[in-house]
DNA sequence: AGCCATATCGTTCAAATCGTTCATTTTTAG
DNA sequence: CTAAAAATGAACGATTTGAACGATATGGCT
């Protein structure tokens, strides 16, 4: 939850002394309140936000009602992988955690964790999957891990101001992926971007109608099955049409839209991974500020 | 109308002690007034301006007229859904937040935070869906965020020793509904279970490999949707099947299920809410405890 | 009006935090 | 390598905080 932690609370987690402490606050490298009495109060969020730019690590985490267990090393991204991997078909949310939670803090950023870890490790077991080496409740287990672990990362993450451009985003119906479109999510806001997933298995005329409410800047569309083709390209076009009538940037991604498909498509960018994307808006968002 | 409000509710809403807000009101750090019998009252305006002042997070002005803690009357309960259904329906996730965690922090029990507050929420929210008051898209976010929130909450859910009985379950393929299986595992973790979700749309083959593998001692399959009656009864059967084979409770629930599906069905306990599940494995606890 | 459950009152007290100073350790620069 | 500069950790009295207590006020009810 998003209580204000004490001054020792955190010289405690991360294994510092008060009085330094008090000095990172007042010289304005911790963000932190002050009590109408004059005492400090700190955020965890902020708290976090100052260990990954320092490349601290936390020492005791369950002070900071976290879920960061210390790590004594820095791992490797494949180590990462491999024990993501095995973590996630054992069940054990424990272990998951506490890699993505080190890589996060090893200030990893959110499109590689995506990317490189957490889509790497999911084809993986995907993969085992189809070799019948793990069951799908194995496979449908990690994802729920995942889930959770990316609610958790996604309340530590500094909050965007209320200025930055919208983006929305989601799954159309028939597509109940969750991963991806709230990976999306997260490497958007990490990226500077106001953004929310709507969820999976939206109808298309709904989603139309998000674009016309929240006139978003940005629209992704994540796609990592299609049930009937022709229906998804006429959704689709739906979409794309809404979309340019409110001058909304769209941007398609998932390993379901192979290249035939993608030829009967137009959108502003199609992104193969999460790094793609965030190129992407990146240079919306430079444009716009040479624009300004 | 300038709304009164208590030292307690403005304390729990800017996170503070009691004790500590009314010294500032002597101090004259924020402003009050005293009604007859010497009680201090505080409005809305001075709280907010107080903060402003110093330097605290800027809070809804909606969210210090949240009605906090008073243990369980109707009036309150009523008032929590309310403000929750709205936030819900707008996208205001801090404001769901709050409700929920102020809820759970004055000891509402999860299964009432679900039965009452989160189901009915989202009973009226499907209720103004089919009037159209309320897009898909609404609906979708509120359990999106429905769904990030009991993430966060399960993670601060104190953890379950090893030794408590271990129960799994999920939903059948073609019910996509996460929510009520989430808060299954939640209420049942709050029971004292070592509860996992093994997540949705799962086939019953998996169901039956997970039994095996894992070996609980309760099995809950959430039913909100089923596409197919016969083919539901099939797989179900395989899964009662193989409980029985391992001594395996099963508890099913869902508002899918009705009278004439159930008579097909053989089962320990039908469960018409998160009330009745807890009611019906406290009971096996007990059971357990008098046999050792 | 009177009753009752609950909230708030004022007060006290232990623990935590404040700002500050100072000795020690670590880093930087010549 | 050495000396200056900077950061750290510990200590100090003064102040603030949060939790407790019995007594009183509040608001709903009959």
């Amino acid at each position: 939850m998003d209580q204000s932690l004490t001054p020792k609370q955190v010289a405690q987690a991360i294994g510092v002394s008060e009085a330094s402490l008090k000095r990172w606050c007042d010289r304005g490298l911790v963000r932190a309140v002050r009590t109408a009495g004059g005492h400090r109060r700190l955020a965890v969020e902020d708290v976090l936000e100052f260990l990954r730019r320092t490349g601290r690590r936390p020492l005791n985490a369950e002070l900071l009602q976290l879920p960061v267990v210390r790590s004594a090393t820095n791992l490797t991204l494949e180590d990462s992988i491999r024990h993501l991997t095995a973590g996630l078909i054992a069940g054990d949310e424990e272990l998951a955690l506490r890699v993505l939670f080190d890589l996060y803090l090893a200030k990893t950023s959110l499109c590689d964790i995506g990317d490189r870890v957490i889509g790497e490790a999911m084809r993986q077991i995907g993969e085992k999957w189809s070799n019948h080496d793990v069951e799908p409740y194995q496979e449908r287990r990690a994802c729920e891990i995942c889930g959770h672990i990316l609610s958790q990362l996604r309340a530590v993450l500094p909050t965007v101001p209320e200025s930055a451009p919208l983006a929305i985003g989601g799954t159309l119906w028939g597509d109940a992926y969750r991963l991806p479109t709230l990976l999306v999510e997260l490497a958007l806001r990490e990226a500077g971007w106001r953004a929310e997933s709507l969820g999976t298995g939206l109808p298309a005329e709904t989603l139309c109608a998000a674009m016309e409410t929240l006139r978003p800047k940005l629209f992704w569309l994540s796609v990592s099955n299609i049930e009937s083709v022709p229906a998804f390209l006429e959704s689709y076009k739906l979409m794309y049409e809404r979309a340019q009538q409110f001058n909304i940037l769209i941007a398609v991604g998932g390993h379901a839209l192979n290249a035939e498909i993608r030829c009967q498509m137009q959108y502003n960018a199609f992104c193969d991974n999460l790094r793609h994307l965030v190129n992407f808006v990146a240079g919306f968002l430079a444009a716009k500020h040479l624009a300004v």
